[in-house]
DNA sequence: TTGTTTATTCTTTTT
DNA sequence: GAATAAACAA
């Protein structure tokens, strides 16, 4: 038969265990693969939907799988062409939020949006919700911008719209929240805008209220398959629900030690509980290790049986390796930042490829220490995360143009471009335009495109013209089909924004003339490899793509990220740094058991991204906030049992004078920090006696007693000596930042 | 209205 | 320490 000769010619191209190939060739409805790291989940998925193409005959459009990224999503795409030799040009595969933004353009009308709406990012939200606030009088001590946009994100995390809260708030504050909700909600929709987690429920709204469309989206996908569904959240679940209903062909895949993103509303549940709210699932459980050694593994293992949530298996291996983890102590940030590239150095210079080596951290801004350190011995690198491209400034401003361009409705970007380049439009021009918008009921772009005396603008009323001639010309353009890369040209040179930024001549300002250039680059390439998509689909793969979407791993480079931007990979060399108690875990994550588990969760699959060696390092001290702060050892180092891994103590390891010199020369920062740097130096050198004692006077997560507040926990602690400060959670739950030499604590 | 200085706040991870 | 907001001078 045709089928099984196809069959065996694609199996052939990809080896797989007998495990794997049950998983890929099961097909009597739900299944549930339990995929440890590195056991070939990626590889498991992409040969079920080339077998569905290929031996199911269902058609790439039939198929809607989501994956963690963009970047994965084009990656299997093309892996599934290889395997099948079948163009897959209609597959839906992409994120949660790319492929939910598909479907919502093509239904915007059924739930009061037109098809060019408008994407927010976080700074958007913000800017939203700070102009809600402000209508409520909210106090921004109370409720903070982004304190409100978390909580108005969960509400939408469980698909609960505005009007079914209204009157359910349990006290003041939370009846002041659900206003702001909807409020917020009433803006967005006003101007044609939807914010991340909105792409995901307005498409469960949409096939809540709209019986045709769902049973339309629900015959059309013959199969869902969702990657990472430790990490999905409520309503990505009531989507994949919705869509398996009638098929009932729903293949999940996914590893509870790795779901690290429930702060952002995934739900472990989801994963754990799968097996009851899809009868009939069958359940297959990956467990031989490919990636890393057993060295490797063993530890791992060590650490996250520290975890009681979980369901239960064991990673195994073939390949043997012993002493390939070491842990190791310095004396402080700096001293770590050092040797750990000392040690990448020595690497290379052995031979190994750069692009074979991590450098992973907690937060983005231990990575500075890093780079210094790496650009000092001319190793190349590539970061990923921090501030990304597309957040700068001048990045933004050129966007938020082209946002109008496409839709008029944007009132964030109308307002983010409206004195920028500055064309006189202050506080009072601008108060004038917002008024005026709104006894119009149109939104501030259209109010200046339909106004023909501008006499009541005052001293902005030339800018107010500037921004209606060149918006004007934009719309004849578009109607003539002029490219997105010219009308941006356009745009740069009508304005001037370019001689803007060339007029005052500053390194930063020519920094970010460059930045524009690079995006008029991306634009222009962007162009010639999407002939048949437009402004709106550039925009669209802007907003939905992060920085790891664009990660490349060059042989090159040593890669810098943080945990959690390496998920997925792999690398042959690994280094965890930083793990301390404070950073890992978080010391923002140590009052509950739950996140705790979270953290250690965060710790092994950075473990576990490495093949063949692992070094993981933490400090004495620390410079953060400003201040030299004393670590301690992370709690999840404790209790690994001592044959698992090597230790070296390199705490005593001090940076010579001359080192110091060399860094200051070729150190690219500003005169500033030099100063500060050489205070941290001799800081180090001459307050040794009392930073030791400090030291152990007093820990992070130490219990404490006080006269008047009772027990209570040290959580966070700054500034040595007559200095220190520390942060106290009371076991009455108040929390109080005390000066360490008056609060009389007894421990 | 614009640019500069000062004060203050808040420090995580990202679609 | 950095980024943002508020206050101030030009």
């Amino acid at each position: 038969m045709i089928n099984s000769f196809l069959a065996n010619s694609f199996l052939d191209k990809i080896s797989l265990n007998s495990i794997q190939k049950d998983a890929v060739c099961y097909d009597e409805g739900p299944q549930l693969v339990f995929a440890g790291a590195g056991t070939g989940k990626t590889r498991v998925l992409t040969a079920k939907i080339a077998w569905l193409i290929q031996n199911k005959n269902i058609y790439p459009n039939q198929i809607f799988a989501a994956t963690f990224t963009n970047k994965a999503a084009r990656e299997m795409q093309k892996r599934v062409e290889d395997l099948t030799s079948i163009p897959c040009y209609g597959l839906w595969i992409g994120t949660f939020h790319s492929l939910c933004a598909r479907i919502l353009r093509k239904e915007a009308e059924k739930i009061g949006y037109n098809s060019f709406f408008s994407i927010y990012d976080e700074a958007d939200q913000i800017s939203c919700i700070k102009k809600v606030a402000k209508s409520f009088n909210i106090d921004e001590r109370n409720m903070s911008p982004k304190m409100l946009i978390s909580k108005i994100s969960k509400y939408k995390n469980y698909c609960i719209p505005p009007k079914q809260l209204a009157g359910h708030g349990q006290n003041y504050y939370e009846e002041l929240v659900i206003n702001a909700y909807s409020e917020y909600q009433k803006m967005l929709f006003k101007q044609n805008a939807m914010d991340f987690d909105d792409l995901i429920t307005n498409c469960v709204y949409l096939f809540r209220e709209n019986n045709d469309v769902a049973e339309y989206y629900q015959s059309l996908f013959k199969y869902i398959l969702v990657d990472e569904y430790q990490d999905t959240n409520l309503a990505q679940f009531y989507l994949i629900e919705i869509l398996s209903k009638k098929h009932k062909n729903i293949f999940v895949v996914g590893d509870d030690d790795q779901s690290i993103y429930t702060w952002r509303g995934a739900r472990l549940e989801n994963i754990l509980t799968f097996e009851k709210k899809f009868p009939n699932t069958k359940v297959f459980k990956l467990e031989q290790n490919y990636r890393s050694t057993k060295g490797i593994l063993d530890f791992a293992n060590a650490v996250i049986s520290g975890n009681k949530i979980r369901a239960s298996k064991r990673l195994w291996t073939t390949q043997k390796g012993e002493n390939d983890v070491t842990i190791v102590r310095y004396r402080n940030d700096q001293s770590e930042a050092e040797s750990v590239t000392d040690c990448v150095s020595e690497l290379i210079k052995n031979g190994v490829n750069p692009g074979n080596i991590a450098i992973l951290f907690r937060t983005n801004a231990q990575s500075r220490l890093f780079e210094d350190s790496m650009r000092k011995r001319q190793i190349r690198y590539v970061l990923v995360g921090g501030i990304s491209f597309y957040e700068r400034k001048e990045i933004k401003d050129c966007l938020a143009y082209l946002r109008l361009c496409v839709n008029k409705k944007d009132d964030a970007s109308c307002e983010r471009i409206l004195n920028v380049p500055p064309r006189s439009i202050g506080d009072k021009c601008r108060e004038i335009l917002i008024k005026k918008s709104k006894q119009k009921q149109k939104s501030l772009l259209e109010t200046i495109l339909e106004e023909s005396d501008l006499s009541d603008y005052g001293r902005g009323q030339n800018g107010i013209l500037e921004i209606k001639k060149l918006f004007s010309s934009i719309y004849a353009f578009q109607e003539k089909n002029i490219s997105p890369y010219k009308i941006l040209k356009f745009i740069l040179t009508e304005t001037g924004y370019i001689t803007m930024y060339e007029e005052d001549d500053t390194e930063e300002s020519q920094s970010r003339i460059e930045n524009i250039n690079e995006l008029l680059n991306a634009l222009a390439i962007w162009e010639k490899d999407n002939i048949s998509k437009g402004l709106l689909e550039f925009l669209e793969e802007i907003s939905l793509s992060t920085d790891i979407d664009r990660y490349e791993q060059k042989d090159d480079c040593v890669s810098l990220l943080t945990l959690h931007s390496a998920k997925g990979l792999e690398f042959s060399h690994v280094f965890i740094v930083g793990c301390e108690d404070g950073i890992l875990p978080s010391t923002l994550n140590i009052d509950k058991e739950e996140m705790i588990e979270e953290e250690r969760r965060l710790l092994y699959v950075g473990i576990t991204r490495a093949m063949k060696y692992l070094q993981i390092s933490y400090t004495d001290s620390r410079w953060r906030f400003g201040n030299l702060l004393p670590m301690e050892k992370s709690r999840f180092l404790y209790d690994i049992p001592k044959e698992y891994y090597n230790y070296i103590d390199k705490s005593n390891l001090y940076l010579f004078e001359e080192d110091f010199n060399t860094k200051v020369i070729q150190s690219p920062h500003k005169e500033k920090n030099k100063l500060d740097k050489s205070d941290y130096n001799s800081n180090n050198y001459k307050n040794e006696e009392d930073f030791s004692q400090e030291r152990i006077e007093y820990k992070i997560g130490q219990m404490v007693f006080h006269k008047s507040y009772g027990k209570g926990r040290i959580v966070n602690i700054s500034g040595f000596g007559n200095d220190m400060k520390m942060t106290v959670l009371f076991n009455n739950g108040t929390r109080i930042r005390l000066m360490a030499k008056f609060a009389k604590l007894e421990t």
